[in-house]
DNA sequence: ATTTTGACTTAAG
DNA sequence: GCTTAAGCCAAAA
C-alpha cells in the first residue's frame, strides 16, 4: 500500500474518536514524520476529503484553535469540538482532558 | 526543478 | 507574558 505521508496524516485525522482531539504534532509523529506538524496543517488545510476527513479534531500543541479555512472559521470549529463534548479551558482546548492518543 | 508559503513547535529576547 | 527567530516537512506556484 503507497500510503504516502498524507494519507497517512488523513487516515489517522479520520481516526480520532469523537469528544477527542490531537495535535498537529501527535498526528505528524503517527503518520511518520515527528517534525511533519507543519506539513499536517498544509495537508488539513488542502483536506481533499473533507467531510471524512475530521479535520476540526486537530488542533495546536497547546490546544489553541487555529486554521480551518471553513466558513465560520475557528469559532465554528470551536463551537462543533464543544457540541462534541470536548473540554474547553476559555478559549483553548482542554487536551488533559479531550487529547487523544492512538491505543496502539 | 526551484522558490515560496503555511492550519506547527521550540527556543531565545 | 508576548514577540521574534530558527528548524522541520509537504504542497502549491
Amino acid at each position: 500500500m503507497k500510503d504516502s505521508f498524507k494519507e497517512k496524516v488523513y487516515k489517522i485525522t479520520r481516526a480520532i474518536p469523537k469528544g477527542y482531539v490531537a495535535t498537529y504534532g501527535q498526528v505528524a509523529e503517527m503518520a511518520g514524520n515527528k517534525a511533519g506538524a507543519r506539513a499536517v496543517g498544509a495537508l488539513m488545510r488542502a483536506n481533499p476529503d473533507a467531510p471524512n476527513t475530521t479535520c476540526h479534531r486537530v488542533v495546536a500543541d497547546d490546544g489553541n484553535l487555529t486554521g480551518y479555512s471553513a466558513k465560520g472559521g475557528i469559532e465554528r470549529k470551536k463551537a462543533m469540538l464543544l457540541a462534541e463534548g470536548v473540554k474547553f479551558s476559555g478559549n483553548k482546548i482542554d487536551l488533559s482532558k479531550s487529547g487523544w492518543k492512538n491505543p496502539v
